[in-house]
RNA sequence: GGAGAGGUGGCCGAGCGGUCGAAGGCGCUCGCCUGCUAAGCGAGUAGGGGGUAACCCCCCCUCGAGGGUUCAAAUCCCUCCCUCUCCGCCA
């Protein structure tokens, strides 16, 4: 896409008016609790019946250690009792529907044995369920398998760097890190949002706010060319939506949970604040049925974002790298099957694109297997050079989660030979603090001010902060 | 927050406790017919799970969700969720 030039007006990009793609079924989103029908599996289930060893191993990768023997042993246990459940039903029908022709002793005869086979059903049944619920404990912690050319390795430092961009500069004065220029340039106030709402908070302030919006409409405006739908999706959202995706129950311990105080205690309102709007745009689609040729379908979506970041104390505690809240601009496709690796790797070209179109220095990595989190299958982060802390730091992720979230989701799509399930994927196409620090950091000058990159001024209505 | 009305297949819309997974219509698919199109005629057309090497086929589950009554539930009862209308409040 070109981008405007600073005498220019921004260009206005027409996105798809009212062509949605699919028919809506009725909205019912407490539709099948999570678990429940063929999607009790939380990854393709014929892989512990046919091929357990690969399971084995795909565990192996991520470091975890399940007993795939006992899972498999369940799963059989479980069909072949509810098999057994389900003839004493058929049974039981057959005979309930001659019920009605026949008459006096017969029939008293007739309701009295059915009775039998009903009862005899119902303890069936409860322990074809108890057996499905001890199966499902064990199978929902299997994780996405991760991709044979995810990186080996376990912890964020096993990630493969496998390209590098840009010049680090070589400052000739001493660097200030976006903490210091925040505060000078009036754009970041952390010591004023420490007292309103506590540690790991920002207000962004005057250039900081113009900054924001003009990459939040320079990226969507690229986004739309690329047939990305723009999307303001809910933040709060209910715990389907993220077991669907895979914060639950994993990450639970990340995610801000509101309700109401009812005395001493929090009353639930049973909804949670997304740490990312993947959560609502995955969960946008759910249940339903596409159609193949309207694939793939991208969103672009605009959030705010909340993040606990339990277990990260201590860790970036200065300025807003690593903050409560923050907003984000993620994309988002439903992809048919047999195109996701070709979508992943566009999704991360259009990240290096935003990336250097703002002439940032950066590197991609590709994230070891054992450090994907239980949804990918394989995933890029895309680290920018931070002059103040002199290495690379995550702004970016990009992640293909092939069939773990439809799966979990229902989301299908129509073919001849019967519905299936699409593959997702997620990018970061900007997370607007991060960024910002990058842009601050590597664009700062010896006067304290802040050059604004060339893409960005029209959007911005200004070339150079301070 | 208060009062009311509803949730049935891809969509609309019927449905006395007893072959109802479900009439009818629309849409779609495939035939036939037609100079082309339209119209007309005929057939097919929900999802999931299990049995089977696989196909045919068979069985089970699903009428917003969960539970209950019954030999038998879309239909009766309870709880919850959601949608819509009116009132109140509100950016």
């Amino acid at each position: 896409m070109g981008v405007a030039h600073p005498d220019q007006p921004a260009r206005i990009v027409p996105v798809r008016p009212g062509s949605f793609p699919v028919s809506l079924p009725r909205f019912s989103a407490d539709r099948d609790g999570p678990g429940r029908g063929y999607h009790h599996g939380m990854i393709d289930i014929t892989l512990l019946r046919e091929r357990p060893d690969d399971l084995k191993a795909s565990l192996a990768r991520r470091g975890l250690d399940l007993d795939v023997d006992l899972m498999a042993q369940i799963d059989r246990d479980r069909r072949s009792t509810r098999a057994n459940a389900e003839s004493m039903r058929a049974e039981q029908k057959s005979l309930s529907r001659r019920i009605p022709r026949l008459e006096g002793e017969a029939r008293q005869g007739a309701i009295a044995e059915a009775g039998k086979l009903a009862a005899g059903y119902r303890s069936a049944l409860a322990d074809a369920d108890e057996l499905d619920r001890r199966f499902r404990e064990l199978w929902i912690t299997v994780p996405n398998p991760a991709h044979p050319s995810a990186a080996d390795g376990m912890v964020e430092e096993d990630a493969v760097e496998i390209k590098r961009w840009g010049t680090v500069r070589d400052f000739d004065f001493p660097v200030k890190d976006h903490r210091e220029l925040g505060a000078e340039l009036g754009m970041i106030d952390i010591e004023r949002a420490a007292r309103v709402s506590g540690s790991r908070f920002g207000y962004l302030t005057g250039p900081a706010v113009m900054i924001e919006f003009a990459l939040v409409r320079m990226v969507l405006e690229m986004l739309g060319d690329r047939g990305f739908t723009p999307v303001v999706p809910p933040v709060l959202v209910r715990e389907e939506a993220l077991f669907g995706t895979g914060f639950f129950p994993d990450d639970d311990q990340q995610v801000y949970e509101v309700g109401v105080t009812a005395g001493e205690e929090l009353r639930s309102d049973n909804l949670y604040l997304v740490g990312t709007s993947e959560v609502s745009l995955a969960a946008y689609h759910t249940g339903e049925v596409l159609e193949e040729d309207a694939l793939p379908l991208r969103y672009a979506g605009f959030s705010s974002c909340f993040r606990r970041e339990a277990g990260a104390h201590g860790k970036d505690t200065a300025g807003i790298f690593r903050v409560h809240q923050f907003d984000k601009v993620d994309m988002f496709s439903f992809c048919h099957p047999e195109r996701s690796w070709d979508e992943h790797e566009m999704l991360l070209g259009i990240e290096e694109q935003i990336v250097q179109s703002l002439d940032i220095p950066y590197r991609v990595v590709n994230v070891a297997a054992g450090d994907l989190g239980s949804s990918a299958a394989k995933k890029y982060d895309i680290e920018a050079w931070i002059p103040s802390q002199e290495r690379y730091r995550e702004i970016t992720s990009c992640s293909n989660t092939t069939d773990f979230q439809s799966r979990r989701l229902r989301i299908r799509y129509r073919t001849d030979g019967g519905n299936r399930l699409v593959h997702t994927l997620n990018g970061t196409a900007v997370a607007v603090g991060r960024l910002l620090i990058a842009i601050m950091e590597n664009h700062q000058q010896a006067d304290g001010s802040v050059v604004v990159p060339d893409a960005l001024r029209a959007y911005a209505g200004f070339d150079r902060i301070g």
